[in-house]
DNA sequence: TAGACAAGCGGACTTTGGTCCGCTTATGCT
DNA sequence: AGCATAAGCGGACCAAAGTCCGCTTGTCTA
């Protein structure tokens, strides 16, 4: 009886368990392959044949290589998004929206300069995948909330995300601009474009 | 004697005619394509198919398949970046900055309008394609000339022009919110980033 | 006009992401 | 335990971008 409500609560009803043991198994082989050989190494058929499994069972448990990527970085953003929603400000609640802001900027950069290419390829591997990823979705909530008395919080809030897109900063690093100077710049546009007031 | 010197003052010192030929011949055919069958229509292949030319010379012509796009592009981007440099005002000089620059983002939305798809296959085509564009170079510079008096103009200069990415309006109209809502987002934004006084 | 030489050409080949479909197997029910 | 069934599996197959290299051809000079 109990099982059947907890059953009916979860998203996804169930997964087999061969299903579970491939995926983590593929994650596993795609962790080995980009420590070995960082983003090159880093193909489907490459992962599959290091995972023992075939192409096809990537696919289905990934839905495409950025979601295989995304996979990867899951765990480390989870992290950064736990902070937000529980840790103490000006990360977590508390602070007034403008300084939670700078903040969240702050610590993605800092997760975006220790995983650039990873995070590249998950927002690259197919047009418009960037948008898609759970991750950008929660970001995007998070600072459309900080800035809800904007007149459009929601294109907002895009906007302020792309600042901190793969491969804007990729190409800004190819410039010789440093993190810094990206830092500095983004906090500069983060101040200009949240009000300090308002604080949800 | 002066055909030297000319010779000189071009970057590249000459183009062969055969090479002449098939430049115009590969942009009809791309043009063809595209107006019949639309962007799923241009695969490089089916280009230099219908060029009548080998696909070696599609790329080496354009260097690669958003080189290709970005010349199909190209005649009717140069009409607006005539206008932002010898047109009236606000686009053209005169205007202050946040004038100048919200005309531009205006224009510059139209032009995304009509041809999102090409620009989306332009920009996405490679990583980091958008960045290498010469249009896109050059509506940097533009917009960083208009920003001249803040810290990093640089930096907000790419900022700005990432309200105009197009896989991003791209998403954005996917997701139902349609063009005027963009634009007013994009004014306003506009409006909190660009220092009204400056006016170079 | 002839000859040398660089530029250009073409298409076979490689790489890689993604699809498809017939076979296998875990799971839940009786 | 035995069975029905849907989920899962694998790898052959496909599409499309980009590379390579031996052959061709325009162009410049003598």
């Amino acid at each position: 009886m109990n099982d059947e409500l907890l059953q009916v609560l979860r998203r996804a009803p169930q997964e087999r368990a061969d299903a579970a043991r491939n995926r983590s198994r593929v994650l596993e082989a795609a962790d080995r392959l980009f420590a070995e050989g960082g983003v090159a190494a880093l193909t489907v058929d490459a992962v599959a044949q290091e995972a023992g499994v075939g192409k096809g069972t990537v696919f289905r448990r990934f839905g495409d290589k950025s979601g295989l990527v995304s996979a990867l970085l899951d765990q480390r953003e989870r992290e950064l998004q736990e902070a937000v929603v529980f840790g103490a400000p000006p990360l977590g609640p508390g602070a007034p929206a403008r300084e939670r802001a700078r903040a969240f900027f702050d610590a993605y950069l800092t997760y975006l300069a220790d995983h650039l290419d990873l995070v590249g390829l998950s927002e690259t591997a197919s047009p418009g995948a960037r948008f898609r990823v759970g991750a950008y979705v929660f970001w995007h909530r998070h600072l459309a909330l900080l800035c809800a008395d904007r007149p459009d919080p929601d294109h907002l809030a895009h906007v302020l995300l792309g600042m901190a897109a793969a491969d804007l900063n990729t190409e800004l690093l190819a410039q010789g601009v440093g993190w810094d100077r990206i830092r500095a710049g983004v906090a500069s546009a983060v101040d200009a474009l949240v009000d300090p007031s308002c604080s949800p």
